[in-house]
DNA sequence: CACTTGACCTGTCCGC
DNA sequence: TGCGGACAGGTCAAGT
């Protein structure tokens, strides 16, 4: 679920909600895939370090310490992350929170501040990951060496994003903006919805498309992450924001889980299909297929 | 090598 | 209502 700007989100909520906070005790309930290290290392590194900053790239999440350690944090499909402070129950309205008391049967990893507030790492798929790691170590993760550049900082021109997308020139271009080695951060929800905007069918070969299209697309793609990002992210089932809240980017869209309604340029219904192993939502009528000779 | 497919998990929804 | 199968937003390893 959660793509760039959901990650972001959650990136923006936990920089209000735990920047200078003092860890105090960790609860692991799922490890090692969901927290590899050791005992020792937690109680050496993690156990009363404070809170730097919370940083993201593409889909990744950091949260710097003091010591120079880090937590780096995977959402993959289904991951939370959620802070709760002395009062058990999620912020605002209890409409606005989709999940109950923490912790429950998804809760991974309990973390515990200094000031009687926590955070909880859910996630019900146990795709996700948090690893408390030296922060200089990151950068040598291989996801890392091999991601491409952010969508929505300046150095991501149309020149070097053609460029970038031209090594995938064999394969659909639907499965090439998913490829985080192409650009960073795109899933299945904003590269269905970028596509419709630059009206490229999704399983139209790279090679068949003209730079002033994957110019558009670049555009597009510009566009639907920044919207999103705005509106909180896009909540279809799982994802919640550090404050437990849905974002409402879903309400927006043109195309993802759309099949069956009017495409809202030309009125034609929105169809449906399989691209590169993923649901693929788009308009049969302005997104046309085109097939090199 | 470039590209596509399956695996990792649990939960939900749909058809029989 | 019960049960089997398909499917769900991400990424990597394995296969073609």
């Amino acid at each position: 679920m959660p793509e760039l700007p959901e990650v972001e989100t959650v990136r923006t909520g936990l920089s209000k909600l735990i920047v200078k906070k003092i860890f105090t005790k960790v609860t692991v309930f799922d490890s090692p895939k969901s927290f590899p290290n050791t005992d020792s290392e937690v109680d050496q590194f993690l156990i009363g370090s404070t809170v730097l900053a919370v940083a993201r790239r593409a889909k990744l999440l950091m949260i710097h310490l003091s010591f120079d350690y880090s937590l780096v944090i995977h959402l993959k499909m289904t991951g939370q992350l959620v802070y709760r402070g002395e009062q058990n129950f999620g912020a605002g309205h209890p409409n606005d929170s989709l999940i109950g008391e923490l912790p429950d049967r998804s809760t991974r990893v309990q973390f515990e501040f200094s000031d009687g507030s926590r955070l909880f790492f859910n996630d019900q798929r146990k795709f996700g990951w948090v690893k408390l790691m030296p922060t200089v170590e990151i950068a040598n993760l291989k996801f890392m060496q091999t991601v491409g550049p952010e969508p929505l900082e300046p150095g991501l021109t149309k020149k070097v994003f053609i460029e970038r997308i031209r090594k995938r020139n064999n394969s659909v271009v639907k499965s090439a903006i998913l490829d985080q080695s192409t650009l960073a951060g795109v899933g299945n929800i904003y590269a269905d919805e970028s596509l419709w905007g630059a009206e490229i069918h999704p399983a139209t070969r790279v090679r068949d498309v003209k730079d002033e299209e994957l110019a558009e697309l670049l555009k597009q793609i510009k566009f639907v992450l920044a919207l999103s990002i705005e509106k909180g992210g896009s909540t279809d089932r799982n994802y919640v924001d550090a404050e437990g809240k849905r974002g409402s980017y879903i309400d927006f869209a043109r195309v993802f889980r759309r099949e069956g309604q009017p495409c809202q340029r030309c009125g034609y219904l929105i169809e449906k299909i399989r691209v590169a192993g993923r649901g693929t939502h788009f308009c049969p009528n302005c997104q046309i297929e085109r097939v090199s000779p």
